[in-house]
RNA sequence: GGGCGCGUGGCCCAGCUGGAUAAGGCGGCGGCCUCCUAAGCCGCAGAUCGCGGGUUCAAAUCCUGCCGCGUCCGCCA
C-alpha cells in the first residue's frame, strides 16, 4: 500500500537509524503486506537485524515500535503502530485513505492505473500462421497478449498491437498449392479417406473452408511416391525468393484465412494496429544485409554443403545441435534470419518491444537473441506459455485434432444464455443474447488468463466455459450490480453528479467498507505489479477480491435506505463500479451494467 | 542423452525477488432473500506444498539428487 508506505518511511528510516541499523533502506525495503488484516496493512520483518544488532528481533520490533508509535500515530493516516513475532506492524486509517483516494477515483476517470511514468511499447502477438481457423491452442498466445497490450495501455502506456504475418515458406505454401491443385470434391475425398472430414460449424467462413484444402494437402504430403512435395517446395523457395508472382498468388491463399480468423479474434475483442509481412525483409534486402553481417561474427562457420551458422556452444545453448543456420546451402534464408531482420526493424517503431511466444520457442528465442547480441541489437522483452493440451494431445490444426474458436465461444455464449434465462424473467430473448455473449467471451478469456503463462493448460470444456466464483461472470455480477444502484436513483429522479459532488464524512466506516477503501487504494499498484512481473493472471486474483470486498460491502452498506440516499456509500459504490469496469476492460472482459 | 519449464487438499488454482496461522474456487456439509440483482454473503470439513538431502534465525519459495509430466535440441515455420 504506497500511501502508507510513503507516510510512514521517513520515520521508520530515521528510526532504524536510531537503533544502529548501518543501511536502513534496505531493511525498510523489505516491507510486505501481511498476509492477516489484524497483521496490519504493511509489516516490516525485524529478523535480518537481529545478528548485527545483536538483539532477538521481537526486541528490535519492539523498540522500533516505541521509538516510531507517538510520531506516527499522531499524523493523520496511521492508526496504529504494534510488534508481534518480530515483526512491525503498520495500521492506516481508512478513513484517511478513504478521503485520499474515492474523490480522485470518481474524478480523474482518465488516470485510472497510471502508477509511474509512462512508456511507448510495441507488442507482438498471436502472428498465427494463417492456414485456418482460430483454434484453442493457439488462443492462448492472442487472448494473453491482447490482455498485456490491455493492462499497458491501463497503466497508460502508448502500445501498438502488432501481428506478424507468415505470407511466405511452407505453411502457406501448402494452402496456395492445395487451392491450385485441388478442388472440393477432390478434398471430401482425401479428408474421408483419413476420416478426417468432420462437419464444419462454419462450412462458408473462408478459413473453415480452405482448412480443408490444407488438411488433404497435408495428407497427400506424406504418400509415398508423391509429387506433392516437389510442387510445394518449387512454390516455397520461389516465394523464398521474394518471386512476385508467388507471393501474391500466397496472399490469395492466405488473405481470406487470415481475415477469417481476425474476425473470431474480434469477437473475443481483441485487435491489431499494424501487420508486417514476412516477405517484407526479403524484398527491401534487410535479410541479405543481415546474413552478411553474421558472416563476420567470431561465432560464423561454414557448412560443407555453403550453408552458415553461428556456433552457440560458448554462448550457453546445449543439446544435439548447437548450431544456430542464418543461410542455407543455397543461399536463401531461414525463418529466424527474418525474425533477425524483423527484430532490428521493431526497433525503429519503439522504444520498448514485447513478444508473446510459446514455450516451444524457447530455443529458438534464445537463438535469435544471440544473434541480435552479435548485431549489437538490443533483445525484446518476451513472456513465454506453457501449452494448452487436448484430452488427446497437442493440438494440431494439420491433423484436426482441434476445437475451433468460432465452436468454443458459440458454446460459452448458449451456454451464459441458458443461466441467464434462468435467472432473468424480464428480458427479451435479444437482451439474454446479448449477455449471454458478453459473459460467455469473458468467461473463455478469463479462464485462460487467470492461470499463471508459464503452467500448462489441460483444455476441458467445463473448465474453459466455468462460470463459477473464480470468473468473468463473478467480477461483471458486481459490477452489474454497482450499476443498478445508479440506475435506480435516476429512475427516482435523482441526479448522480450531483450527489457525488458532496463532501463526505468518511468516520466511522463499517469494517467491509474499510476493507472496500482498502483495496481501491491498492488498484494502480496491483496493475504495476501485474505488469513488471509479466504474470496478468496477478491483476486477476486483484479484480476478483476487488468484486468480492464489493460484495461484502454491498451487503451490509446500503446506499439507498427507503426515501434517503447515502452519498457516501454511493461515493464508495461507485468508485468501486469505475475502478471494476476499468479493470475488466484491461483483462479484455465486458462490463455490462445489467447481468 | 542434454537444455528449459512445471509438480500445492478429491478436482482447478494463488503464493515462488526466503519471513508470522499456505489464499481462493469447484465438489461435500450447514446457515442467510418482508432489505439497492442470492451469478451473492457467512460458517464447517478437507494440505506429509512430488520424494530425499543441503543452505538459513526462518524454506512451498534458494541449492542439489531422484521420480513424474510438458517442451525443445530441423540447412521447418
Amino acid at each position: 500500500m504506497r500511501q502508507l508506505r510513503e507516510l510512514i518511511a521517513d520515520e521508520v528510516l530515521m528510526a532504524l537509524q536510531q537503533i544502529g541499523d548501518v543501511n536502513p533502506e534496505s531493511t525498510f525495503s523489505n516491507i510486505t503486506t501481511p498476509r492477516h488484516s489484524s497483521q496490519g496493512d504493511l509489516a516490516l520483518p525485524c529478523f535480518s537485524l537481529a545478528k548485527t544488532l545483536k538483539k532477538s528481533p521481537q526486541e528490535i520490533a519492539s523498540l522500533l515500535v516505541e521509538s516510531v508509535s507517538e510520531k506516527l500515530t499522531k499524523l493523520v493516516g496511521v492508526s496504529k503502530v504494534s510488534n508481534e513475532g518480530g515483526f512491525c506492524n503498520f495500521f492506516v486509517d481508512p478513513e484517511w485513505l478513504a478521503s485520499q483516494t474515492i474523490k480522485p477515483t470518481l474524478e480523474n476517470l482518465e488516470s485510472i492505473g497510471h502508477f509511474r511514468p509512462p512508456s511507448s511499447l510495441l507488442i507482438e502477438h498471436t502472428s498465427a500462421n494463417p492456414n485456418g481457423p482460430f483454434h484453442v491452442g493457439r488462443s492462448r498466445n492472442a487472448i494473453l497478449g491482447d490482455t498485456f497490450v490491455r493492462m499497458h495501455r491501463l497503466a497508460g502506456d502508448d502500445v501498438r498491437a502488432e501481428y506478424y504475418v507468415d505470407d511466405m515458406g511452407k505453411q502457406v505454401g501448402i494452402l496456395a498449392w492445395a487451392l491450385d491443385n485441388l478442388d472440393e470434391e477432390k478434398v471430401t475425398e482425401i479428408l474421408d479417406a483419413a476420416e478426417m472430414n468432420e462437419p464444419s460449424s462454419y462450412p462458408h467462413k473462408e478459413d473453415h473452408r480452405r482448412v480443408r484444402f490444407y488438411q488433404a494437402a497435408n495428407l497427400l504430403l506424406n504418400e509415398e511416391g508423391s509429387n506433392v512435395e516437389a510442387g510445394v517446395t518449387e512454390l516455397v523457395q520461389a516465394s523464398e525468393e521474394a518471386d512476385e508472382y508467388t507471393l501474391e498468388k500466397f496472399e490469395n491463399a492466405y488473405q481470406p484465412v487470415l481475415d477469417g480468423m481476425l474476425e473470431t479474434l474480434r469477437r473475443l475483442g481483441i485487435e491489431f494496429d499494424s501487420f508486417t509481412k514476412e516477405s517484407k525483409f526479403i524484398i527491401d534486402g534487410t535479410v541479405d544485409v543481415i546474413m552478411s553481417q553474421l558472416q563476420d561474427s567470431e561465432l560464423h562457420g561454414e557448412a560443407d554443403n555453403g550453408a552458415h551458422f553461428l556456433e552457440l556452444e560458448e554462448r550457453g545453448v546445449q543439446g544435439k545441435s548447437t548450431k544456430f543456420y542464418f543461410r542455407r546451402g543455397d543461399g536463401s534464408s531461414l525463418y529466424a534470419t527474418r525474425d533477425i531482420a524483423y527484430h532490428q526493424w521493431k526497433w525503429s517503431e519503439a522504444n520498448r518491444l514485447l513478444n508473446i511466444l510459446g514455450e516451444d520457442h524457447k530455443l529458438q528465442s534464445k537463438q535469435v537473441g544471440i544473434a541480435l547480441d552479435e548485431l549489437e541489437i538490443k533483445n525484446p522483452e518476451v513472456v513465454f506459455y506453457a501449452f494448452t493440451k487436448m484430452p488427446g494431445g497437442k493440438m494440431s490444426t494439420r491433423r484436426g485434432n482441434v476445437v475451433y474458436m468460432d465452436d468454443l465461444l458459440d458454446e460459452a455464449a448458449e451456454r451464459a444464455t441458458e443461466v441467464v434465462r434462468e435467472i432473468r424473467n424480464d428480458l427479451s430473448d435479444e437482451e439474454l443474447t446479448a449477455i449471454g455473449e458478453a459473459v460467455g467471451i469473458s468467461a473463455v478469456r478469463f479462464n485462460i488468463i487467470r492461470v499463471s503463462p508459464e503452467k500448462g493448460i489441460n483444455f476441458r470444456w467445463e473448465d474453459a466455459l466455468s462460470f463459477e466464483s473464480d470468473s468473468a461472470p463473478f467480477i461483471m455480477y458486481s459490477h452489474a450490480r454497482a450499476c443498478s444502484i445508479g440506475r435506480r436513483l435516476e429512475e427516482e429522479g435523482h441526479n448522480l453528479n450531483s450527489l457525488l459532488s458532496k463532501d463526505y464524512n468518511w468516520s466511522e466506516l463499517s469494517e467491509s467498507a474499510a476493507s472496500l477503501v482498502k483495496r481501491i487504494a491498492t488498484f494502480s499498484e496491483e496493475l504495476d505489479n501485474s505488469i513488471v512481473s509479466q504474470r496478468p493472471n496477478q491483476f486477476c486474483s486483484y479484480l476478483l477480491s476487488l468484486a468480492t470486498d464489493y460484495n461484502r460491502f454491498y451487503r451490509d452498506n446500503h446506499v439507498i435506505d427507503g426515501d434517503r440516499v447515502n452519498c457516501r456509500n454511493l461515493a464508495l459504490s461507485e468508485a468501486a463500479r469505475i475502478l471494476i469496469s476499468a479493470g475488466c476492460t484491461g483483462l479484455g472482459i465486458i462490463a455490462i451494467d445489467s447481468m
